[in-house]
DNA sequence: GGGAGCATGTAACGGGTTACATGATTGG
DNA sequence: CCAATCATGTAACCCGTTACATGCTCCC
């Protein structure tokens, strides 16, 4: 009676992959990767181009997305991927089953402000600049994003997280700011 | 004269290792692993322990760092590391030129939030309540260590790292309020 | 006509993890 | 005496990236 026990053995990057295709769209690789692009690369992460088509074909052999060649024009097709009845089962034992991985941040600045003794402290704050000015982009980008998610009633979750993308951007921008003070 | 062009290609996580090592004490494998832990960890990432050895192994190749064996006593030993003045100028062009690496956040939790459709909302906040149990924890662990670090001169910039940390720490808990706020 | 975007895939590589293997020392 | 910690290293594995390869379609 344990969901956990039926739920296959994938990287997390294979549950992202499913997991956008669980809004129940028929999607092609292509689309995935740009999908993931707009939303999940806030949060967790963009795949490569390569890797999608592999984890499709990985989901394909567990049975838990399938797929049909769509002939767009005479010399062209493309593939489209849906998620099963096994892929929607999958998916629900994944989410009531216990977080185990951790969260990952890897970030390459305040490694470098940790060993700033190394350097000269004026380029360390140059390319702390350079990095705000990437992360108001990104904020903006995010927020537009959100917006556009929320016009959709059935985007409620998605629009959720990029509002706390967006949050997480703005203070990060803080976090910079402060950085800036102390060093 | 570009000390760009002088420095060697090495994954993020050499320099890591070099730059605990750029602190200019005389340190084991071991000591480095643990050391890691309880700072890198916190903004950059805990390698394992068999990649700190290798990486050493690494590092000692390229000639940035070098290594005795010490006689701990009659039939034990370790190995000790120092950078050398090739390490030092290393670190130094490292810190001088442009950052290349993106930031890397994998945020496990989020990734459920955005696909919360496929399962119980309930469960979810549960499984995030858990998660903010643990922030908490690592936020008075953060704060201790900067506290710490900032009792020591040479520690100035691990100290803000750590600080930035704290900061980063918090915040992130405010954001899994917000998420149940709106979950 | 040409460039941007659509579209899919393979191959090589490597960074990093997990598991395995071993054994000494220290403190309760 | 036994568990925890100190201490080092190897081997297998795999996720994920980069580079390579190909060719169509749409729009300016």
């Amino acid at each position: 009676m344990q969901a956990e026990d039926q739920i296959p053995d994938l990287p997390m990057t294979s549950w992202a992959v499913l997991g956008e295709l669980s809004f129940d769209e028929e999607l092609s690789g292509y689309d995935l990767k740009r999908w993931a692009e707009q939303s999940l690369a806030f949060f967790y992460w963009a795949p490569s181009q390569s890797q999608v088509y592999s984890e499709l074909k990985r989901l394909e052999q567990h049975g838990l997305v399938a797929s049909r060649v769509e002939q767009t024009h005479e010399a062209k097709s493309r593939r489209l991927y849906v998620i099963t009845d096994e892929g929607r089962a999958a998916m629900r034992a994944w989410m009531a089953a216990e977080v185990t991985e951790q969260v990952v941040l890897k970030h390459p600045y305040l490694l470098r402000v940790w060993a700033a003794h190394n350097g000269n402290v004026e380029d360390l704050k140059r390319h702390l600049e350079r990095h705000r000015e990437g992360l108001i982009e990104r904020h903006a980008t995010a927020r537009g994003h959100a917006e556009h998610a929320e016009a959709v009633p059935a985007w409620k979750y998605p629009a959720i997280a990029l509002r706390w993308s967006e949050r997480a951007l703005a203070d990060e921008i803080d976090r910079i700011d402060w950085l800036l003070t102390q060093l």
